[in-house]
DNA sequence: TATAATATATTATGATCATCATATTATAAA
DNA sequence: TTTATAATATGATGATCATAATATATTATA
């Protein structure tokens, strides 16, 4: 006779809040910067029960960037339907490099915001990173109308911006590091 | 009496080597997975000697940044001069965007490689990130006779490719996204 | 060679981390 | 209501960190 305390579905739910957190904290803070309690403290709960859910962090690490990236691509897939006139691609460009996108690390596209440190993790890591960016170039491609070599620079070009202007601190630069990659970026969309 | 022990200038030599040592690591590493533990072991010494050298590791993390940047300027600056026929920002391009800057990250510029964590800096460090950030930008934008928008939009190109290409695990992937950041970030320094 | 001052090494402190062992709580079914 | 057990919490371990206090080593000059 099996019993199932708590009711069914309930560790998913627990799973995916945790996952949920840790793609938030990351965004914020970066990777090593973030520790298990305070993702666990993130989702409602204590740092014990995180190895009931995950062998270790870099598992986490690794489901958070998936979650995070197809989150992020399911976005910019809502905000290209929403404009009907422009180019889509231009709507997603304005977004991707407004000042909202830059000043909300947290909830924004984890690419730049983990960039250098994704390098560095491990092969579970650098594997999913790896096949959600093509399909994030492939997005950018496709809505651009343009092949994936040009669909890749355009992307590095929103994704350099970004970093570059979150960097700096001096606002009028980090507003003209963006509107710079907004114009340039439209300019390869077009061409 | 005024005696002198050590050799004239030998605490500044120490000094320039625990920044050297420094910006090596972090390149490598990032800043927060490099210990002061470890730098003072890149520089031939122990851990306790640090703070006769500098007040806290942020103030050493703003030094390397500023150290690692110039330095990288003053390598592009170099490699332009070699070519006399080409565009000399294609030059420069070709470097930026090699395989040997890609797997080499220790060496190169720090921009790429700190990206997303120097958002998450001290003040001190974020501001001397910003200027000698403006300085790379007048360096590029002045050899490729374009106007700092520009510049910038093409320096941004230029980051964002290499990120990308050293967060991906498949070496075909990578090399695909340096050659379309080459092609691209030429075509936007011609036109 | 002895000395005085400086540079570096050794050791200590208190905090935080990932991970694990064990105790407690919550709840579906009997 | 009781019971069995899954889910979570508490507390512990050993490692490593930034930083500081103190001890030792180094060397230019007297």
């Amino acid at each position: 006779m099996i019993t199932i305390p708590y009711p069914k579905g309930h560790k998913i739910k627990v799973r995916n809040k945790i996952v949920e957190s840790a793609a938030q904290a990351f965004r914020a803070s970066g990777i090593q910067d973030v520790s298990v309690p305070f993702i666990m403290k993130g989702a409602g709960l204590t740092h014990g029960g995180f190895y009931a859910h995950f062998d270790n962090k870099e598992q986490l690490v690794a489901e958070a960037c998936r979650y995070a990236i197809s989150d992020t691509i399911a976005l910019l897939r809502k905000v290209a339907d929403q404009e009907k006139q422009n180019p889509k691609i231009n709507t997603v460009i304005d977004y991707y490099l407004s000042p909202y996108h830059r000043d909300n690390t947290e909830m924004g596209c984890i690419i730049p915001a983990l960039s250098g440190e994704i390098s560095r993790c491990s092969e579970e890591v650098r594997q999913v990173f790896t096949s959600e960016l093509e399909r994030m170039v492939s997005f950018i491609s496709t809505l651009a109308e343009v092949d994936t070599s040009k669909g890749s620079a355009l992307f590095s070009t929103m994704v350099g911006s970004l970093v570059l202007a979150r960097s700096v601190n001096h606002s009028e630069l980090s507003d003209n590091l963006l509107s710079a990659g907004k114009k340039y970026a439209k300019e390869l969309a077009m061409t």
